[in-house]
DNA sequence: TTTATTTCGGATATTTTTATCCTATTTATA
DNA sequence: TATAAATAGGATAAAAATATCCGAAATAAA
């Protein structure tokens, strides 16, 4: 469904909003080990996202990734997987041809469409903040 | 969504189909060229098709692929997934998560096992023939 | 200003997916 | 039986995704 890298991405930007609602920022080692990935690729990801303006990195000593409190709340899932992963889940062919379109439609479009829509609409609807609020309570996990 | 071998998978099962209704079996040669897809890569997942009875290969002179015209509204699109795919797209966690337990859920685990069953539910009740005839009927296309 | 810390980013390596090539085997038919 | 036509399948190649390594740049603090 989504890259790895997007899972690593979710969960590295989740972990992230978890810490910044208690004001520290973290380093990718020690996302690595929460989300349990690897840390350099991981790295990689925390840039794409700080290119994307979804999470801040501050570099240097005492530097890590955080994002603004206030703002979690705002930051959805979409953002994220369209940052790493494209849209081309939002707007893609279920069987590849080159664009979904209604007026030259794949055999399955109709179908697919529904359920694209309906995955578009949750991560569109689904922020930071509730997913890292359930993990503080004891309702997730992001690791095992 | 689904991987390259996949969707040529799908597309090709229903190429078959609509010959099949015909009577008439058709080569990997003809089959990419309908659906748009590299001929040898295309003939290695109709083996994989074949090794699960999902299309019936004849070798040798006149040989080719086709199906049983009879069953071929009771041949789902989940069968073809899973054959070539497999079932994580069913089962598996939408942030990688080693397996998907209610019991230790992913953050996102309640908003997109909505999501993921609706797809499972989608395949599942969408037979080869009902795609096969919207084509026929000139409602939907296998390329371009 | 020096040092320690930390992200950035280019280079490289590994693994998986996608794709191609070639020969063996099977089968209908002349 | 000989031949041509067709799928099977192993070997290989190319491309993309995943992962690692290392030095450069930035920054806080001594
Ligand atoms: S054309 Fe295939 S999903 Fe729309
Ligand atoms: S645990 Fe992640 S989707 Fe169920």
């Amino acid at each position: 469904m989504f890259s790895k890298a997007c899972e690593y991405g979710i969960k590295a930007a989740i972990f992230i909003a978890i810490n910044s609602f208690e004001g520290k920022r973290v380093s990718p080692k020690e996302i690595a080990e929460e989300i349990n990935s690897p840390q350099a690729f991981t790295a990689k990801i925390l840039q794409a996202l700080a290119r994307n303006n979804i999470v801040y990195s501050i570099k240097g000593a005492h530097g890590g990734f955080e994002l603004d409190k206030k703002t979690i709340g705002a930051i959805k899932l979409a953002q994220i997987v369209k940052a790493i992963d494209g849209d081309s889940i939002y707007n893609g062919c279920g069987l590849g041809l080159q664009k979904c379109d209604e007026n030259h439609p794949c055999p399955v479009h109709d179908k697919f469409k529904l359920v694209r829509d309906e995955l578009k609409f949750m991560l569109e609807n689904t922020s930071l903040e509730e997913l890292a609020l359930d993990i503080k309570a004891g309702g997730s996990f992001l690791k095992t």
